[in-house]
DNA sequence: TGGTTCAGGACAGCTTTCGTCCGCAAGGCC
DNA sequence: GGCCTTGCGGACGAAAGCTGTCCTGAACCA
């Protein structure tokens, strides 16, 4: 019976659409009767899906909040609207939930239309990238990777490595994480036959994907521990410490969980602790919060703030200090 | 059928989760034969979904690209993501498609488990704000509005008008727009008995919505220039011009479409000019380029730069200039 | 009270569904 | 090329489901 379930889906559709409907208008619609309107809403109901209805002249069908989340039908503007939005998410690095966006975005990339993904694309490129700490990640590729450690596909891609030289790598990938503020790519490196952490923002994907292989046994079991340990080595990470003008609380809301520790101190002021990869991001970034501050350490922190200082004396026509 | 429907969604949705299905596999998930699972991948067919099938060993079913966007079937956790991400699309203004976002985040919001609703909102409590320029707005105030204007809702909120006072409206709300950086909402003044512009970031709405009301005409047939000749009675934007030492090419990247305009000046540098209704913000906008840069005018940025400047000189622990 | 709207039982006629069984075609591997 | 695996789809019959047309109730609103 094709013409009813498509009827249930374009009847969910648009009871998504619009908050209240009469079973007159859903008949009309769905070219079916208002007896066969009942039963189709039975049939949501039994699926699951709440849905309302009151009777009387103001009364109609209404889609409720269910215990579980019923089929998203989403029109070709919304679609690229919640992949631009996932990106973003991804890209800003909304703390937390970076895996699952990353999943929801590649499971929405994999069935949405060419037409749309161009669109998708486009709009990504006019976006307001978070510049402020550096390094950006692509959600194309994070979307891409994400789908090659699904599938098991082999991946081919060029690597851009500390000392600036790009090498080849024919890897297969398995998880995708991420640390701090950057992702990182396990896979294992066929031609080397070991297994490698990759810098997602130094990959630079060769498409097509290759042929599927069949995962391996990962190095430990806890594999967020072992990403901490690898990457720890790297030991990119400067400590600093810095004084705010600002109630506590105020500055919670604002500085996102996990990227730093506040310390109240006073009614008035808090000590935010975090650490930095990149201490002219990080200024630039104090230097956003529009409120006095006052760094404590380190020394190479306030030598940027002062070099900043200083650029923003010339762009104002000064000398510098 | 109510078990064919809703088969067909869970085959939907397992097609959506992994890319590749053997016919065996999808059998058994489905508590069906393969001959069914035929039939139904054929009926997904007949629906528009382009279901791929490979044979031989390595073969399997795969969802591809098709014309028009499948139903995305979400796990709680990808919903929350979904909801966050668009959340952030929309505070942080990606451009171009505020109503369409809004309008997705709606939809969405209507038909979240509670469950869930209470997760979105505690992590958009943690999310990094975009704080660069000053005001943002609350999605899901933002969403709420849109849900009223939608569903043609009466509703009430508290008001803080330009000089800090707060009066109590009764509304009949009809379209949410965005003008520069700031949302308004069109709305019919029950006690005014008039229509109003009001800025959503002064919105303080009190649940629930009230009764459902009659959508009168709208006072112009062109929204945007309506709402665009009332804003500018507001007269709040500051234009300014800024000489960045960056090639046009990558600053273009990295401002969003319509925000300002970019114009080479030679090879490594640009004019950047737009306008701005909060200096500071701007001033703090334009430091987090981490480029040299110029401002040409007016003499307020200037002044803002300058006492950046001192701001940051202090809190490297050094005399202002 | 009358009008409007949803609710759902009963019935008849028609359509669809699904498992079983079958031969066929296409891709990968030895 | 032979062989295995996997998808493809026709035929068939029993069972189940769907839909429109009745109809009676019940809730809500003015």
């Amino acid at each position: 019976m094709l013409q009813t379930s498509a009827r249930l889906l374009k009847l969910l559709s648009l009871l998504e659409m619009r908050r209240d409907w009469s079973g007159d208008e859903l008949a009309g619609r769905l070219d079916v009767t208002t007896r066969t309107v009942r039963r189709d809403v039975d049939k949501l109901r039994e699926l699951g899906y709440p849905v309302h209805a009151m009777t009387g002249t103001a009364g109609g069908y209404r889609l409720g909040a269910g215990a579980s989340m019923p089929p998203l039908l989403l029109d070709d503007d919304e679609a690229v609207a919640v992949a631009v939005g996932l990106g973003t998410a991804v890209s800003a690095g909304v703390s937390g939930m970076e895996e699952t966006s990353v999943r929801a975005l590649a499971k929405l990339e994999q069935i949405l239309p060419p037409k749309l993904r161009t669109r998708v694309s486009g709009f990504r490129s006019h976006t307001v990238p978070v510049h402020i700490e550096g390094e950006t990640v692509d959600p194309g590729t994070l979307t891409l990777l994400a789908n090659a450690c699904r599938d098991h596909d082999r991946l081919r891609f060029d690597y851009v490595s500390h000392d600036g030289t790009s090498t080849y790598r024919i890897t297969e990938p398995h998880r995708l994480a991420r640390a701090g503020r950057r992702w990182y790519l396990l896979a294992w490196d066929v031609d080397k036959q070991d297994w490698r952490l990759f810098r997602v923002d130094r990959i630079e994907p060769v498409t097509p994907t290759g042929p599927r292989f069949k995962p391996r046994d990962l190095p430990d079991d806890d594999m967020s521990a072992y990403i901490g340990r690898k990457v720890a080595l790297g030991a990119y990470q400067i400590p600093f410490k810095v004084l705010m003008h600002l109630p506590a609380e105020k500055l919670r809301q604002r500085v996102p969980e996990r990227w730093g520790t506040v310390t109240p101190v006073d009614e008035n002021s808090c000590v935010l602790e975090s650490r930095a990869d990149n201490l002219e991001g990080t200024a630039a970034y104090l230097s956003t919060y529009g409120v006095e501050f006052e760094v404590l350490e380190p020394q190479e922190l306030k030598d940027q703030l002062t070099a900043m200082a200083g650029r923003l004396l010339k762009a104002a026509g000064r000398p510098a200090a």
